[in-house]
DNA sequence: CCGCAGCGAGATACGTGAAT
DNA sequence: ATTCACGTATCTCGCTGCGG
């Protein structure tokens, strides 16, 4: 039997050797190089395309020093708001020419600081960040330690010079609180992520001030902030309602958050904005199946991934880092009223 | 243990011959 | 004399593997 040596990819070598020119005429010739006339692009286009030639992206960028790859780094990606994101910033890249790198941190500070330094040694050229703390110390010294552009999503620290896409929570949250106030709430509960990071104190601020316009006292031991998993929002959903006061509207800060309460409240029984008034944050569409239907604050998640793309691009031209903000909205539907909201509508 | 060649693409300095 | 379109030679990047 007669082994057949693998057929090598061919190179720009081959290339010039099958047109007859030289190697930088090759090199010229594909890049788009002005010195070239028509009859030698023809030569070495036919050349390439007869051998089935495709530059190495390796070599390339061994050469340029770049591998035009921008890593994402998600906090969680079983979260639909990310997939939202992460579409449209790859988009968006990839019309720039640029692939993107995504990778998991499943809400662990240890996984997401050796993501982001595994990225950093792959040598991507940028970093688009959702990162689960704004405090962890070893992703920061990594972020530091780096040169290239780096976007946060919805994340502020001074001691990193990057640029970020930041979502209006304060806004939001505080419109939606002012209706189940007006709606006659009194009790409103607050299930979200550590207040470690912003969008949590955001929302707590929107929260706060919403009650203070009201004139309300806000209820301490409704807040339940400390993480964005279901189980956590599950979990917190069952002491809220184990109160010996319990609370009359609840507030689920994130998609996952809104999960964990939904999930509680049916096993429980309990109907929101029949029952219980409730409010979801980032809209998801398996929302639209519930009735009555349920308000949420929602923000347009493709112009955060278009957003956080444009930064780096900007970036990489040499654009100083800068913020964007996305605005969130207010869409009120049945589910905020509830009993409270019956009864003082009566009255 | 150290130095060095080699991998592939591409940038660049510099040379050449022809056209303008 | 200058410009164009090409060629040659050399260097670079980060890393591996070899020989001394």
């Amino acid at each position: 039997m007669t082994s057949q040596p693998m057929p090598r990819q061919p190179t720009m070598q081959d290339v010039a050797a099958q047109a007859g020119v030289a190697l930088s005429s090759v090199s010229r010739a594909l890049s788009g190089h002005p010195d070239v006339s028509p009859a030698m692009r023809k030569r070495v286009e036919d050349a390439a395309a007869a051998l089935g030639y495709e530059p190495d992206l390796l070599a390339q960028s061994l050469r340029r020093g770049s591998t035009r790859t921008v890593g994402f780094v998600v906090r969680d990606i079983s979260n639909p708001l990310f997939a939202d994101i992460a579409k449209a910033a790859e988009q968006t890249l990839r019309h720039a020419g640029y692939s993107m790198l995504l990778t998991n941190s499943d809400g662990s500070t240890d996984i997401e600081a050796e993501n982001v330094n595994l990225l950093r040694r792959r040598r991507v050229d940028g970093l688009i960040l959702s990162s689960v703390s704004e405090t962890e110390q070893r992703t920061l010294e990594v972020l530091r330690s780096t040169r290239i552009p780096i976007v946060l999503l919805d994340r502020e620290t001074q001691s990193v010079a990057a640029s970020a896409v930041i979502s209006d929570h304060y806004h939001g949250i505080r419109a939606a609180v002012s209706e189940l106030l007006t709606l006659g709430h009194r009790d409103i509960a607050m299930v979200s992520g550590p207040r470690e990071i912003r969008p949590t104190r955001e929302r707590l601020r929107g929260l706060v001030d919403a009650h203070r316009a009201a004139g309300v006292p806000l209820r301490d031991d409704l807040l339940r902030l400390g993480s964005f998993a279901e189980d956590f929002a599950g979990r917190h959903t069952k002491d809220l309602l184990a109160l010996a006061r319990p609370p009359t509207a609840i507030l689920a800060g994130g998609i996952q958050s809104a999960v964990g309460v939904l999930t509680t409240l049916a096993e429980r029984g309990i109907r929101p904005g029949e029952d219980i008034g409730f409010v979801g944050v980032d809209d998801l569409p398996l929302l639209r199946l519930f009735n009555p239907p349920i308000s949420v604050v929602t923000r347009d998640s493709s112009r955060i991934g278009q957003f956080a793309a444009q930064l780096f691009l900007d970036m990489v031209a040499g654009a100083p880092p800068r913020v964007e903000v996305v605005s969130t909205e207010y869409v009120a539907r049945a589910s905020s009223g509830g009993p409270v909201g019956a009864a003082a509508a009566r009255t």
